[in-house]
DNA sequence: CTTGACCCCGGACCATGGTACGGGGTTTAG
DNA sequence: CTAAACCCCGTACCATGGTCCGGGGTCAAG
């Protein structure tokens, strides 16, 4: 109440989520167990919005709720040395820059099918349709 | 066995994936049914094996495998119109780019990240960690 | 001081995406 | 011709990531 806190249920409606999905969060260690009131009720800080909310996008990019618990422990691991940090973030940023040259190997494939299909009246017709799933990097 | 067809088990080791699941994804219509020899066997051709690969490669993107039969029906419809199949197509690239968007964001970050650390001693010391969860686009 | 909305917790339940099992035929190398 | 290796099918089981339930306490408005 000090700052500027939010119940659960706030916090969960802020950001869009199941009030559940935030306490299994809470649970599986990728929220940080939140001060509590008198009677026992979360008091999460006004930043845990923002790490829900990457919690989420990241998960729509496929990363698991472990690999999310890493990426988030890199700011937080103030027992680890700086040298092991800054190998585990180049180590994520090769995995972040395949899925991304992957994802624009298929707006690229996509992207030549709405082209190449402007003219024809029917799709059974269209040659290019065969190429979307070439785009083995 | 008259072009060049393979076996489930083949094809499951070639793309390394269990065999159960290329059964499992040709129930939930990923791959089409196969002709079968006369013993009932499945034959696949060859070209399961890239298709196969493309539904592996967009798992790892955060697609579901329902997203994914629909972005491996543009290229089969030949029902649709062109004009509708250009539509969806365009929704996905709209879908894709996103994901791109937020990927690179997150390098962004990985990447102030590890280079402001150069000269730190301890991560505690490190106010740019706590950017990392910053990046909302 | 009650009523409705909120919170607590443990445990049951659910959907997705597989993976394993097991009884039975087939194929192929020796 | 036989054993190993493969394939068939249906069904059961599993992990992940939630979601719901229900009995009970709490808080704020009227």
């Amino acid at each position: 109440m000090n700052v500027k806190s939010l119940t659960i249920g706030r916090l969960a409606r802020e950001v869009g989520v199941n009030l559940e999905t935030v306490r299994y969060y809470e649970r599986r260690g990728l929220l940080p167990k939140p001060p509590r009131s008198t009677s026992g009720y979360r008091l999460f800080p006004a930043e845990a919005a923002r790490r829900l909310r990457f919690i989420r996008r990241a998960q729509e990019l496929g990363f698991s709720l472990g690999e999310i618990r890493e990426l988030l422990s890199l700011r937080v691991a103030s027992t680890a040395k700086s040298a092991d940090v800054r190998r585990r973030a180049r180590a994520k940023i090769t995995d972040i820059e395949a899925k991304i040259r992957s994802l624009e190997s298929m707006t690229k494939t996509l992207r030549e099918l709405t082209k190449a299909c402007s003219g024809c009246g029917s799709v059974r017709d269209c040659p290019i349709l065969e190429s979307l799933d070439a785009g083995d990097k």
